[in-house]
RNA sequence: GGGCUCGUAGCUCAGCUGGUUAGAGCGCGUCCCUGAUAAGGACGAGGUCGGCUGUUCGAAUCAGCCCGGGCCCA
């Protein structure tokens, strides 16, 4: 009989009701009362630090699904290296500055482009800019408490501060002074229009197909009257050829020299088909490109002067590798002021800059008739032009992708201008050295994406001709003769004849709303001048600001101040360089050089890798067609409907287990809920599971305490008592706590939410499975130490161990899960009481549950506690293995029945197995118990060679056998087969080996060469894998009927107890009613109904009045169930 | 056009350094189990492992080329 106990329950029943959201809520709101995270940190006080950086968001949008996925991916290892015992502090920071920001205030103010905000005015926009910075702060909040990412938002660094901002100046005044920071050219795309650069992400929405002319030009050699010779070049911009100074040839390429009436033209020996067509034509040489490389040639128009020495450098011949043969004539028309490989390639051979289109598009004065004319007008009468002049061999219309203004839709041209760069070029082998240095997940990254993007490294272009953005410190005589870089607002005052300070004093005291921040910021700071060296001229700040990008990467140093602010130095040595980073793959170009290259540049004596030392790329959030989820696309899911539906705990089990995270994923609620289903309701089910009979049986783990508690595990027996399935599932639970750790060291999230998952599975469907009806015995002795009650509690303290342990190794990912279960099992029994007993014990945290020896009392949160150790003791691979054989023998065996339509409620008498492998038997035998209940047979038998039930195959070890005969292997297999497979099986057994006659060679094998295998042969109720072959003996004798007709009777009132939902402790009283068959069958079975059922009685004929009755049908048999309640 | 990356069942993905019958989950269908019940199990259908060529005794796996998708850059 059981004894449910009159004590009070320990546990709180599990809520299994699918309002996982308002559970994390309560989660949520117990950390914040409690300061848990606080707490968190403050108990890893003076242990060794592990780096973390916030790669700064901006506020200035909403947070989409891709942001969840950043998050949940920075919160998990920050907590993993705190339960590791590592202090781990957690700032925020807010990206703030930017032409996004700008754009976003434009489209407010219904404004577009500089013109339009000089009307309006700087100081607004400017403040605008800084209010809507954090328009959406609210919403990033919320998520990210939500989410449960745990980071201090209280001490965010936020880029447009002063502090921030003059740490930049600090680094570029660095630069500066090392000459890594100067004045110089750089060609971009620029609408003529709206008179200003563009930047990369905006010429990326404007491209549009366009039809342009494809012209092929003759650029006449310096001797043309005597040689006739000319260079065939093609171009696709036409109003370029005037600007042209140079033309391009690739080294290594034939060119031929073309002969056409009198004249010769030089080309591609590849292309002389291709553009002469139908011109009768005549190669008479050819010569490779490398002979062309500095001969001189004669420009198209005469509209650019330049100096003498400027005319020295012009039209010559150049090598260079960007020359394809896909189009063209193999040479390319090159003019430095309007393309970026032009520029550059022009840099190098000292081709000077010829600039005939001024920023408005339109050719400048001295352009004969042409002045004045916009470039994309131009192009016709410039053609026109130079086949009047016979310079024009032939003119096609060419169909691309060109870009154009998002703003207006004016095609772009793309323009050399003037900016502030900083010479990384110069450093890039550093730069390349620490990044060799950096673990990078995904590998590739290192020396694919990013790796190649540094070796193609050009210096990077920090001026922006904006508004809001960190003015670039640098300070200019009025002549231009002299630069200062300024480090400081303090410097900045302590120059001589300082002046301009007072305009944002002035402006603070009209309005003291205006943020002191801005006093850094244009326009204000754009007054302050000082005295140059010579005395005379007044030094001006220069008008740009920075590339944002700038200010991300400078956060290492800049988010503590350094070096001004007091205390950054040891705040900056402390957290650099980081242990951590993760940020998605568009950061490669972005925060990921950023941060790298200023690093290097600016620390270069630091050991490497720095300021990273692990970078976790992650790829796109996908919608469920694995598109990019993006708002104007319209696929995009909003993640706080799913955070408020499923909950936080799945949406992040989705991203750490459906994929690596740098692979894209395809996002969904309909996933979200799948890996829910999965993983968090599985456990759920098996914790619920626990608590319901824990409290039904008064089983209270405080009980654990005493004498033993020092061992706590062993609140149940030692483990060599415990039944094996006890032993398997702690063993499984011992090598899942190894696999994780490995696995989450290693910064493989997937692989270790693969471990999880799979215990979970194991626990869930096996270990629960096959341990129930321990839980449903009753108690055999008041002091529980009959066997059967000892064996009862190692099941409840191997679950339970099972559970706790289990809540500690997923509280990294599921923070919300664990906290809830370690509240209920752990800190609701243990937490309130007494304190343990004392004396702390560091790094002994073997294998306690709960690590009473560091802490003075059970840690009131989860995410207190020590990430879990795997004994090694409990440990035990061999068992695994033959249980993995026994469930691969029960699935067999379920396939049997189903094949013979025989239900598992009826016994059978039999189980006969055949193993491939006759030395396993004994083993398998130990395991019998659980094959009998599993399978409900009554017996298990063995058969070796069981000829009758199966066939063998054998096959060789192709691994093995591979290595030794090479191209013998077909001729071994096909031996193999053709011999007889018992008889070979009886000889391995035997002697171990066996000789074979293949094709003339005498070959020895020996038993681990070869693989035998079974088959069921047909016609018995049979099935078989590789290792075994089970047969069921189908014959059914009336005892076993009778047997199987009781629990089908059993099924019927649990269904009745279930229908009636009646407590699962509560006693019933039971009446049958029916045919013969069915009420003989109750009597004769009536113990073991009642057993099964908590029936107090059971009574055949009349069911009384009052009692609940059911209709059943067993084999046929209509009857009633009559189920009374006291 | 260049670089990187991916291509295995209807969908999401495993499949390590090559080993011969390519797996799992979801979905679908059939059945089963159930005192965890929005859970669990078995079986079935469904695959030219994107294509071609090579290397090899042996290729989903290695190499080359091609096709297609994604991202980044021109």
């Amino acid at each position: 009989m059981r004894s449910s106990s009159q004590a009070m329950p320990a546990f709180k029943p599990v809520d299994t009701s699918m309002k996982f959201p308002e559970a994390e809520a309560r989660i949520r709101a117990f950390w914040k009362e409690r300061g848990i995270f606080q707490e968190s940190l403050k108990l890893r006080e003076g242990r060794p630090t592990w780096v973390f950086y916030e790669g700064p968001p901006t506020a200035n949008g909403r947070p989409h699904p891709g942001h969840v996925l950043t998050r949940v991916v920075k919160d998990l290892f920050p907590r993993y290296k705190t339960m590791r015992g590592f202090y781990v502090p957690r700032k925020a920071g807010w990206d703030t500055h930017g032409l996004p920001v700008e754009i976003e205030v434009e489209k407010e103010l219904g404004i577009s482009g500089k013109q339009d905000i000089e009307k309006y005015g700087v100081i607004p926009f400017v403040r605008k800019c800084m209010e809507s910075v954090f328009k959406y702060t609210t919403d990033w909040e919320n998520l990210t408490e939500k989410i449960g990412f745990w980071i201090d938002l209280k001490d965010a660094y936020v880029t447009y501060h002063q502090s921030y901002v003059e740490s930049v100046w600090w680094s570029l005044a660095e630069l500066f002074k090392k000459d890594l920071l100067f004045k110089g050219h750089k060609v971009l795309p620029c609408c003529p229009r709206c008179q200003t650069a563009l930047s990369s992400h905006e010429v990326g929405q404007g491209y549009k197909e366009v039809e342009d002319p494809s012209v092929f030009v003759t650029f006449r050699a310096t001797d043309w009257e005597q040689s006739k010779v000319s260079y065939l070049a093609w171009t696709t911009t036409p109003w370029t050829l005037p600007s042209n100074s140079g033309l391009a040839v690739k080294s290594d390429v034939e060119y031929a020299h073309v002969k056409v009436g009198d004249e010769t033209l030089v080309m591609a020996a590849a292309l002389v088909e291709k553009c002469m067509g139908k011109v009768p034509h005549e190669v008479v040489k050819t010569e490779p490109g490398s002979a062309l490389v500095g001969r001189r040639y004669r420009p198209l128009f005469d509209w650019w002067q330049g100096t003498d020495k400027e005319r020295e450098q012009a039209w010559k011949v150049c090598a260079a590798d960007f020359v394809t043969l896909d189009t063209g004539s193999g040479i390319v028309h090159m003019a430095p002021a309007y393309g970026a490989d032009d520029y550059t390639l022009g840099q190098r051979e000292g081709l000077p800059v010829i600039h005939l289109v001024a920023p408005d598009g339109r050719f400048k004065e001295g352009c004969g008739a042409f002045s004045g004319v916009g470039f994309k007008e131009a192009d016709k009468n410039l053609i026109k032009d130079l086949r009047d002049r016979g310079l024009l061999l032939k003119r096609e219309a060419y169909k691309h992708d060109y870009p154009h203004c998002w703003r207006c839709n004016s095609p772009l041209i793309y323009y050399a201008r003037e900016g502030w760069f900083i010479r990384t070029t110069r450093e890039i082998s550093k730069v390349i050295a620490n990044n060799k240095s950096i673990k990078w997940l995904p590998e590739h990254i290192r020396d694919g994406r990013f790796g190649n993007f540094l070796e193609t490294n050009i210096d990077w272009a920090l001026s922006r001709e904006r508004y809001w953005g960190t003015p670039l410190p640098i300070w200019v005589s009025e002549d231009g003769s002299h630069m200062e870089a300024v480090g400081s607002l303090k410097e900045l005052g302590e120059k001589p004849g300082v002046e301009g300070f007072d305009a944002f004093e002035k402006a603070q005291a009209s309005d003291p709303t205006l943020n002191p921040h801005l006093r850094v910021h244009k326009p204000w700071i754009d007054e302050v001048t000082y005295l140059a060296p010579d005395g005379k001229q007044r030094m001006k700040r220069v008008p740009e600001v920075i590339d944002c990008w700038y200010d991300s990467g400078a956060m290492p140093f800049a988010q503590w101040g350094y070096p001004h602010a007091p205390g950054s130095l040891e705040q900056f040595s402390r957290a650099f360089p980081a242990d951590f980073i993760s940020e998605a793959i568009d950061q490669t170009r972005g925060w990921f050089y950023s941060l790298l290259t200023e690093s290097t540049l600016l620390f270069g004596g630091a050991p490497q890798p720095h300021p990273y030392k692990t970078c976790v790329v992650l790829g796109h959030v996908c919608d469920e067609k694995g598109e990019k989820m993006a708002k104007s696309k319209g696929n995009y899911i909003d993640p706080s409907g799913i955070l408020d539906e499923e909950g936080a705990d799945a949406l992040r089990w989705f991203f750490y287990s459906s994929n690596h995270p740098w692979t894209s994923s395809r996002f969904s609620r309909g996933n979200v809920r799948e890996a829910q289903k999965d993983f968090l309701l599985k456990l759920r089910n098996v914790y619920s599971f626990f608590t319901i009979y824990a409290n039904i049986d008064g089983f209270d783990p405080s009980a654990g305490r005493g004498p033993d508690f020092q061992r706590f595990r062993r609140g149940g027996r030692e483990l060599s008592e415990r039944t094996q399935l006890d032993r398997w599932i702690l063993s499984e639970l011992h090598q899942t706590t190894t696999g994780v750790r490995q696995r989450l060291d290693e910064y493989d999230i997937f692989g270790s939410a693969q471990q999880l998952s799979a215990f979970c599975e194991s626990l869930s469907n096996w270990y629960l499975q096959r341990t129930r009806d321990r839980f449903w015995r009753s108690w055999r002795s008041e002091d529980r130490t009959h066997p059967d009650d000892l064996d009862k509690l190692d099941a409840y303290w191997t679950l339970y161990e099972c559970l706790v342990n289990f809540s500690k190794l997923i509280a990294p990912f599921v923070p919300f899960a664990a906290e809830d279960i370690w509240q209920n099992l752990v800190y609701g029994p243990l937490g309130s009481g007494e304190a343990a007993p004392a004396g702390p014990k560091p790094g002994d945290s073997q294998a306690t549950i709960v690590n009473l020896d560091k802490f003075a009392r059970v840690p009131a949160s989860v995410h207190h506690c020590d990430y879990p150790t795997a004994d090694p003791q409990a440990v035990d691979c061999a068992l695994g293995e033959e249980m993995a054989l026994i469930r691969e023998i029960v699935s067999l065996g379920r396939n049997v029945r189903a094949a013979q339509k025989l239900k598992v409620r009826l016994p059978l008498s039999k189980l006969i197995l055949v193993l491939a492998d006759g030395s396993k038997t004994d083993v398998v035998r130990a395991h019998a118990e659980v094959l009998k209940d599993a399978l409900n047979v009554k017996d298990v038998e063995f058969a070796r060679l069981a000829e009758k039930f199966v066939s063998y195959q054998v096959k060789p070890n192709f691994k093995l056998i591979g290595a030794k005969y090479r191209e013998l292997v077909p001729a071994i297999k096909q031996a193999l087969s053709e011999a007889n497979a018992s008889h070979l099986k009886g000889k391995f057994d035997n002697d171990g080996s066996c000789t074979l006659r293949v094709s003339g060679h005498e070959v020895l094998l020996s038993a681990e060469e070869v693989e035998v295998s079974i088959q069921a042969r047909e016609g018995y109720a049979a099935a078989g894998g590789k290792q075994v072959v089970i047969v069921l003996d189908t014959h059914l004798t009336p005892e076993l009927e009778a047997e199987g007709y009781a629990r089908e009777l059993v099924n019927r009132v649990q269904g009745a107890r279930k229908e009636m939902d009646l407590k699962y402790e509560q006693r019933i009283k039971l009446a049958v009613q029916g045919p013969a068959r069915m009420v003989q069958r109750a009597e004769q079975f009536k113990a073991h109904i009642c057993h099964e059922t908590l029936a107090t009685e059971l009574r055949v004929g009349e069911i009384p009045p009052g009692w609940k009755t059911f209709d059943v049908d067993v084999e046929g048999d209509a009857g009633k169930v009559g189920v009374g309640v006291e």
